[in-house]
DNA sequence: GTCTATAATTTGATAGAC
DNA sequence: GTCTATCAAATTATAGAC
């Protein structure tokens, strides 16, 4: 593994779990065994780094999104790969979405690093609708559901209890089937 | 006003915005006028800062879910009222609810205030688990609500748009309203 | 690419005058 | 209660040797 990898791996680990600001170079530098100058040397400002970990990260989860619904046609099984994506963000132990970390603090943030969180977001939105696509209130469903499992995320991480994540996930589950079982669809 | 409220109150503003790691002490001092070693005098560390806030915001988002709701039978009415609520926190343009800020960033925050948060979301699940009382899997519908309302604010915080927080919202009362109104309740 | 060294700033926190 | 003054530590970032 590069040292770039290795970098963006620590970072991401210590994001996830306490925030942009709360992540030093110097922590980082730790982590993979240099100095803090090393890290400047992959990622210039911290700014750089904020912007490449969004990037990567977004990237794998609708690379790993694609790869856990390819060949899949029922619409329900969609909406689970979804859910079953944001269940690993929480058993990696990693606690919540780098995303919902960087949206809560986002005020604060580079301009460039909300960017990419909110190109994330509207992303997810996307692909939400489509499996929903045909739908009446589609937008809606969409929203409600990624809300609910980044919500659940959230709870389940201060409560340090997967628990709260598993029961909003079933109610997301929930709503998208009360629609999905009463229409035809067109996927 | 005290000079105890008004530090609270820049406080709650900055951290509700940008979070716990991006408030200093010097940043509200100088948003109440004063210095920060005053700022110190009412909150020696900034972890009494912390608990005093969410235990300030805990009791004032209760209190005016209570009084929303006074005399109010209708259940779904009910669940509108922590909808509101919700609402309320976008649109006072201090961005997200505290503790869904505090949550993100829990791993990295003192004891004493994490309990704090915690201790927000177990009532307001309580409080939900109360008004779908009686229904099968109550819990995991309090659960999805409330998930739903946090997640909402998440994104539309990062989106700066108010719309995603009320597509969520409806989706998590369209999610409260097909079980209430399918049984007869206890209220 | 990684290092040492360091600059410039910010931060949480304290001592003591008023 | 608020101030001035200050401290010790941490932070982002850079210069230049190897």
């Amino acid at each position: 593994m590069s040292m770039r990898e290795k970098i963006l791996n620590a970072a991401e680990t210590r994001m996830r779990a306490a925030g942009y600001n709360a992540m030093s170079f110097r922590d980082i530098a730790a982590d993979v065994g240099v100095k803090s100058a090393s890290v400047h040397y992959h990622f210039p400002q911290k700014e750089d780094l904020g912007v490449a970990l969004v990037a990567r990260y977004s990237e794998g989860q609708f690379a790993a999104l694609a790869n856990a619904t390819e060949g899949v046609e029922d619409r329900m099984a969609m909406v689970q790969a979804m859910i079953d994506l944001h269940a690993n963000a929480f058993v990696e132990g990693k606690s919540i979405c780098l995303c919902a970390m960087l949206s809560a603090e986002s005020v604060g943030l580079p301009a460039r690093v909300t960017a990419e969180v909110k190109s994330f977001f509207d992303q997810s939105l996307a692909w939400l609708r489509e499996v929903f696509g045909g739908e009446p209130d589609e937008e809606m469903r969409a929203e409600a559901v990624l809300a609910a499992l980044q919500g659940g995320l959230l709870i389940a991480a201060v409560s340090r209890d997967a628990a709260h994540f598993d029961r909003a996930a079933r109610g997301a589950a929930e709503l998208a089937r009360t629609t999905l079982d009463r229409t035809p669809g067109h996927l």
